[in-house]
DNA sequence: ACGTTAACGGACGCCCCCGTCCGTTTTGGC
DNA sequence: GCCAAAACGGACGGGGGCGTCCGTTAACGT
């Protein structure tokens, strides 16, 4: 029996699914999710089969392509739990995370979806989100974030702020910023503020990615 | 030259547009605005030139499928401008926006959304906003509202309730008043609340309607 | 230099949506 | 009841995305 070990990979090939992951990643970035992989595939000058050989599917496409923006995500919070003021630390989390999603439409949508089998993606963003959440329980200690606030919040508020639409991309961030500005405002805690209705059990879908 | 003024329509004519109407608010209330028109046609038990015949473009069509909802709008707003309270009756309206865009996809697409063609359908639109622009102005006067608000703050917050996904019919439904509830509280006037970042020039793009 | 073999990509068949044509059916006036 | 006109809908051709096959190219070891 011949040795099974993984092969270095031919010098062409790296090559390719380099320009395959970059151009995914200003496709995603730009047009979002339903961009047809063809488009993919003629942006990074490459053949369709040769794309499907190194991500035979776009879920798994995509989960590379956002690797990146994951571990900018991961940036944010750990920024936000170093800063002494917990408050300060959650807001300048909310507004970096709206501006990181406002500018890459793409990102979002994988963010916000249930990737089956994206088994280290979904990891490295629950871990995000519980790293949000701790920050959270200590803003909510000091007494600045109002405290029936939830995770599931966040992710409301990361859904809605991909449903803004924007004449151009740094029109795009500047609603982002305004948006966030404004959740943040909702989310601080304030005198006598009548109690929010219940938490819905939000639907992590990805669009138009059925295989 | 012969009576060229407009005919009484055939029984069976007016029978079939109905049924392609009430199968467009279904379809694009639960699917939004990107079904097949065949598939409208599927369900109104027509076939595809039947539909065509009556409602050339998918623009057509949704503006008279939505007609109702946008006078639903009306009475929203001008039972919240009755109100004797403008701060509560910009809230109401804000609580049952959310709630009718949360409940109809497509009309939400649609209300946000650039027909070019369609007068009487922005027309609509337009008026209902102003109307709520008017109701801001009042609600600012009292106080409540915070005075740097925006009627293209509205538009994105419509947006965004458009973002948000959930699991079921119901669980839309609720996402949405809460996320009203946190719009509310964001928009309500506070001491010394920072400034907003700038208001940003919004898109209105309607997905998937290319003619 | 050369042969092996991994890697490439053009091309194919499939499916779905679109908008229209035209032969057939139904309606309503006489 | 009859007939012209209006309305219907099955069927067609076009276009685009998808995933795969297979003949060709080029990288790497010797």
């Amino acid at each position: 029996m011949t040795d099974h070990l993984s092969r270095i990979p031919r010098s062409d090939a790296v090559d390719n699914r380099e320009r395959i992951l970059e151009a995914a990643r200003v496709l995603f970035a730009t047009e979002g999710l339903n961009v047809p992989l063809r488009e993919v595939a003629r942006r990074a000058e490459v053949g369709p089969a040769t794309l499907y050989r190194h991500f035979p599917t776009k879920e798994i496409l995509a989960t590379e392509a956002f690797a990146e923006q994951m571990r900018t995500c991961h940036a944010v919070v750990d920024e936000g739990l170093a800063d002494p003021d917990p408050w300060r630390g959650f807001c300048s989390v909310i507004e970096k995370i709206c501006e990181l999603h406002s500018r890459d439409r793409g990102f979002t949508a994988a963010f916000v979806s249930a990737f089956p089998k994206a088994v280290d993606f979904i990891a490295d963003r629950d871990y995000a989100l519980k790293a949000i959440a701790e920050l959270a329980g200590r803003a909510k200690d000091t007494g600045k974030l109002r405290p029936d606030f939830v995770l599931d919040d966040l992710i409301l508020m990361l859904m809605a702020n991909n449903g803004i639409q924007a004449a151009s991309a740094a029109a795009q961030v500047a609603a982002s910023r305004r948006f966030a500005a404004l959740v943040i405002q909702a989310f601080r805690a304030g005198p006598a503020q009548a109690p929010l209705p219940p938490v819905a059990r939000l639907a992590l879908v990805m669009p138009g990615v059925t295989r």
